[in-house]
DNA sequence: TTCTTTTTTTAGGTTTACCTAAAAATATTT
DNA sequence: AAATATTTTTAGGTAAACCTAAAAAAAGAA
């Protein structure tokens, strides 16, 4: 595999994350979570399209090619394995570990990540619950659901947190949430979307709509 | 601290590595350590000098200033650290963790590079025997003398070798000489100044002259 | 000291990754 | 379907960090 630049990772690796959802990415959409404009986007897709990363025929949208979703997975298994080793050895709190990852997972010595995983003891997730690639690119493809989504009295644990501000933070750990917590939803509330939710044995209390979305739980 | 370029934290890094020999450092020195050429060189002390990293005059050759100095210290922190990391938890043999080094050390995070001196116990010094500089760029400045230079029967710790290369690797694993290894020289010989070395009650075996020049080591 | 060589700087060009503004293509409304 | 709005692309420009070639300054030799 080749070496690409740091602005043509940040690209492939947001592709993959926005075709998730989609499917296929638009210029606009890649624009805005770049926080570039439309106009710079259209060169790098020309630019990825010449070195076989990604289909695209102007004004049709792109998507990655295989090779593209090989070299996304293996940016994303560099960002995790970094996040899991700032939180778990040098005990950064959760909230903190993004910002850092984005830079180190840029230097792209695969013999530094393997034995980086090797050293961590080849987790599976990192700190927000999402799968870790192994050296290979096999990411693991748990079905996670939004808590908006989980049906009444089903249990199920939290694995994953879709928002990562300081707000969302806070807010999570006055209610006592977090990955591996395992909780049941109660009711639901048609007028407002809320919902109230138990975990254990503790008395029920309630969630908003907006917390619940960002809340991905799976079934156990 | 303000956050510099890779770019202009590998001039900083080069200069200040040379000045530590010739006091002060002139563009072809700086070109050819950089792999550059002396116009580009120009080009950056300029930017350098606007930015108060270094005092420079054309023509006169360059230093860096106090502020200068202090970036110099968190790169070569950072530097070392991440070389300990690699030698003492990934593994990575000692004439690997440069070349990674390299990349990790312009992560430029300074609550990262705390944590991780703490995680690793606050090493002194990086795998080649280099003293790591602590949190407030403060560093071990002990008297290292190549062995050419160290007297007949005087027992000494070798703390540091200059040349990197994996051929003198190679050669020292041979002699079985490397970092904290206790020596004493019994002979010169100033025919082709090759010396006599023993380690411990071994029985002594000889040395180049080259060889010689690349160990360093502390008087015990 | 003057001439020659070496070093350093300047001038002008390239590539990467951005940008703005305008044009072209596509979508949406009426 | 035509008009309008939105999206996307093209055209042309900027800054960083490099380059080559030529000019200027400094150093060394005759």
């Amino acid at each position: 595999m080749l070496n690409y630049s740091t602005s043509e990772e940040n690209y492939i690796k947001a592709i993959f994350h926005l075709q998730q959802e989609d499917g296929t990415v638009t210029t606009n959409e890649l624009a805005n979570e770049l926080k570039t404009k439309p106009a710079s986007v259209t060169d790098m897709m020309k630019k990825l399209k010449v070195k076989k990363l990604l289909h695209y025929q102007p004004y049709q949208g792109f998507r990655l090619s295989s090779e593209g979703n090989k070299v996304a997975l293996t940016i994303i298994r560099r960002h995790r394995l970094w996040e899991y080793f700032l939180a778990e050895k040098l005990k950064f709190s959760w909230d903190e570990v993004h910002a850092v990852a984005e830079h180190l997972e840029h230097v792209s010595s695969k013999k530094l990540i393997d034995k980086l995983d090797e050293f961590l003891g080849f987790p599976r997730t990192d700190p927000h619950g999402d799968p870790i690639p192994d050296m290979n690119g096999k990411i693991e493809t748990s079905k996670q659901i939004p808590l908006t989504e989980l049906a009444a009295n089903k249990p199920a644990v939290v694995c994953h947190v879709s928002d990562q501000s300081t707000e969302i933070l806070d807010l999570l750990r006055h209610k006592n949430i977090s990955i591996g917590t395992k909780l049941e939803v109660k009711k639901k509330f048609d007028f407002d979307d809320s919902m109230e939710v138990r975990i254990g044995r503790h008395p029920a209390f309630t969630i908003s709509k907006q917390l619940a979305e960002n809340i991905f739980v799976q079934i156990t």
